[in-house]
DNA sequence: CGCTTTTGACCTGCGC
DNA sequence: GCGCAGGTCAAAAGCG
């Protein structure tokens, strides 16, 4: 909870309510093949404040942005072949909101650049916003104003096989709930960055028809370096989306077809411990390798603590 | 001791 | 207007 700061001098919200997919218009909404970006979508990624090679942008194969909401149901029904189970989103857009602003410092400013991403969201107001949960509603600076309505950070999906629900991508998480998703037996679960300054969110549940696909959902933007790479987030980056996702996703072909698992079962998802963590302002830290850290953590057992259903 | 995870409760918003 | 489901909070527990 730290992380709710009111560092956001700039948060604002505009709601907006539209959401595009990358790469396709409205209507590619309708279409579920179009739920997944192609690899312009390099220059999400970067919006996202992860600069990863066009190489490895590609590897991604598949991931979607979204800001409506409404896509994301589709968007699992896409991989998965139905529709039902994903509640992948469904709601999710609607708001959670928390917004999470993504750059305090306003340094990385990407989101509104890539026409790709969803202009909504820049920032968020620092409190939790919402307060939703489980404040007490008398406290108000807690509660959303009035006519403020929550505002979704720009957001972005991408899926893939793996055993591990929650892939390393050099950031540190922190997970903050869980909850059972509807028509499906697995969680998702919600992680924020534990970087105070960072309000970036995510989002990870996993297929209900095919239970080795994960869905990811990132909100917001980093406003720091990955953890893991302090001097070259970069190569953390690379590193986290080469090892975990690459394998996976290299297999994609599109969207309709099916996804073939390729990584092999390797040892536990590292825990955020394993990481130097925090964005690298005060560790440095390295690994220098190139070799990505997170090969390891990667495909561990993950297993899903209890499931909560209502 | 500090941080992360778990988990029940509460809040918000959408759909009917 | 009501109910349902998603999203978030925060206390408690667990772990290194």
């Amino acid at each position: 909870m730290e992380d709710k700061e009111g560092s956001n001098p700039g948060a604002e919200f505009t709601s907006e309510s539209s959401w595009t997919l990358s790469g396709e218009g409205p209507d590619s909404v309708s279409n579920s093949v179009n739920y997944f970006f192609d690899m312009e979508s390099t220059s999400i990624l970067s919006e996202f404040g992860w600069d990863l090679p066009p190489d490895h942008a590609v590897e991604f194969g598949r991931f979607a942005e979204f800001n409506r909401t409404e896509a994301m149901p589709e968007l699992a029904g896409n991989f998965s072949g139905s529709q039902s189970c994903a509640a992948a989103d469904d709601h999710g857009a609607r708001c959670s909101g928390s917004g999470t602003a993504s750059n305090p410092g306003g340094s990385a400013d990407v989101s509104t650049s890539n026409p790709l991403v969803s202009s909504s969201s820049s920032e968020d107001p620092p409190d939790k916003s919402t307060g939703s949960g489980g404040k007490p509603p008398e406290i108000p600076s807690k509660v959303r104003k009035k006519g403020q309505k929550r505002i979704r950070q720009p957001r972005f999906a991408f899926m893939t096989k793996s055993e591990v629900d929650h892939l390393e991508d050099g950031y540190r998480w922190r997970k903050y709930g869980q909850k059972a998703v509807k028509n499906s037996p697995f969680p998702r679960s919600y992680y924020s960055c534990t970087n105070s300054k960072c309000t970036v969110k995510k989002r990870v549940e996993r297929s209900c028809e095919d239970p080795t696909i994960v869905i990811t959902t990132y909100e917001g933007q980093h406003c720091h370096h990955s953890v893991a790479f302090p001097r070259g987030g970069f190569i953390s980056h690379e590193a986290a989306f080469t090892g975990q996702l690459t394998p996976a996703v290299s297999q994609f072909h599109h969207p309709g077809e099916q996804l073939h698992r390729e990584i092999p079962p390797s040892t536990t998802q590292s825990q955020s411990h394993q990481s130097p963590i925090d964005a690298g302002e005060s560790r440095s830290e390295p690994e220098p390798t190139s070799e990505p850290p997170t090969d390891e953590g990667l495909l561990g057992d993950i297993v899903p603590p209890g499931i909560r259903y209502r």
